[in-house]
DNA sequence: CGTTGTGTTGATATTAATCAACAAGTGTGG
DNA sequence: CCACACTTGTTGATTAATATCAACACAACG
């Protein structure tokens, strides 16, 4: 379950992050290779800017045009149906990078859920980018290939698990700061007490769920008391161990 | 639906592939900038080797030593749960790497589907190629984001599609060569009549389904005149456009 | 103080899974 | 060459899980 994630690169100089909550580390630190003078050299070349909470900076189909860099906040990518059905496909926090992939349209739509700073860079100056450095492209690399390996986790979940095994996967997965936290912030433990900030609505599109499910699955293991709910957008796990051993499909 | 292949590269020179059977073209070619004297520096690296249809050659949880590239053939990479239940999240063809991600053990197992050919590098070699080749990284980072586009579609197909849906989707894309067929070999047309090697629990593990729903819902493929089914392991697509519109999710 | 958005809970419907039987190859050994 | 087991795929009957439809609780907000 150990995911080893790219530690992120800094893309804006004058926005540094606060400290993370759980284990007040910075959530992000400079790529060893770009420091100083070079980071002002891939600071020119950003264009930061500011999303509000709710607000979609990808859509779906969209000419993809740029490429990003997450400062600060959270976006959640997402795909969609022509009759509306969703499929939220990941969570993307500070240090992500997006629309990597070299293809004449965005495939994802991504929306901020909390009010994010991000950092655009056109095409052209992404390829001036990995020119001047070098180092760039291997952290991409080693980014993509982490995501690759959590992909696949979740096509299990998706594939494969139930209802309580997918909330269980989930809370332990965001516990272990694996969803919507900052790359590269390594907790020491696992947080025992875990926020949602996100809606039971965006939950069930990453579970492949509905919201009563999604509802009813939480319900069920509060009363069984492997979790406390004490609010909607606040839950305790109380049996860790229960709910690993239900995560990964024993039970 | 058009997705951008990575052009594969070959690392083993004394095996080219025989053409595709479909467009006639060799399935992969050699990456522009590893040419000539480099591609005997290369293939001094590479550990060449053949696996039997049907032998698995990674195990999940085996510690990650090595890092591959399919020459030939293809195999199935799947996922686990401790009760036996299984993911296939993807099929890797010639050109495909595997293991790239850096992480103590592998987090998915692999089986060849037909006798195939692959390349072994050790990780301290993969970082000598990786110095030597910079275009390589380029490279692997290309095949990795569009694989991780793949991934996303796979997600949607896994979290909200029905099971006609899955299936009119992965007939359309075995018949446009995205499952199973040479990477960088790419068809003018589509194929109407397209080859299922794989058995119907390989189709139900991939999309997430029983054998049991397979079967049914081809059969009711059939009967609706979307498909002729002349052999189990042959369909021939009699109408694209009513599949298309089922893959994606109308009617 | 109503209105709206979000979450919960209940009743019912529907999809796909499970359990079971059988059919069609495929290979083996007598 | 033919019985036989064995694998793979199909089809039927039933069950179980989750979706759908509906009502309601509660908080935030104008």
């Amino acid at each position: 379950m150990t995911t080893f994630r790219a530690r992120p690169v800094v893309v804006e100089m004058n926005h540094l992050p606060d400290p993370c909550a759980h284990c007040g580390a910075r959530p992000f630190s400079v790529c060893s290779a770009i420091e100083d003078q070079d980071l002002a050299r891939l600071a020119a070349l950003a264009h930061p800017f500011t999303i509000e909470a709710g607000r979609s900076f990808i859509d779906e189909g969209d000419p993809a045009e740029n490429f990003y860099n997450v400062t600060s906040g959270t976006a959640k990518l997402f795909k969609l149906l022509p009759d509306g059905r969703r499929q939220i496909t990941g969570f993307a926090g500070a240090g992500h990078f997006l629309g990597l992939a070299v293809s004449r349209t965005y495939s994802f739509g991504a929306e901020a859920v909390e009010t994010m700073r991000i950092c655009r860079f056109s095409r052209p100056k992404l390829r001036v980018l990995l020119e001047d450095f070098p180092a760039l492209e291997r952290r991409l690399l080693e980014a993509a290939s982490n995501e690759l390996v959590a992909a696949q986790e979740q096509m299990l979940l998706l594939g494969r698990k139930t209802a309580r095994e997918r909330l269980a996967s989930f809370l332990l997965a965001r516990a272990e700061g694996q969803i919507m936290l900052p790359a590269g912030c390594s907790h020491a433990g696992r947080a025992e007490a875990i926020s949602l900030p996100m809606t039971r609505t965006d939950i069930a599109d990453y579970l492949g769920l509905t919201i009563e499910t999604v509802s009813r699955t939480l319900t069920r293991l509060r009363t069984e008391r492997l979790i406390e709910i004490p609010t909607p957008s606040e839950i305790v796990l109380r049996d860790v161990h229960a709910l690993e051993s239900l995560a990964s499909g024993l039970n």
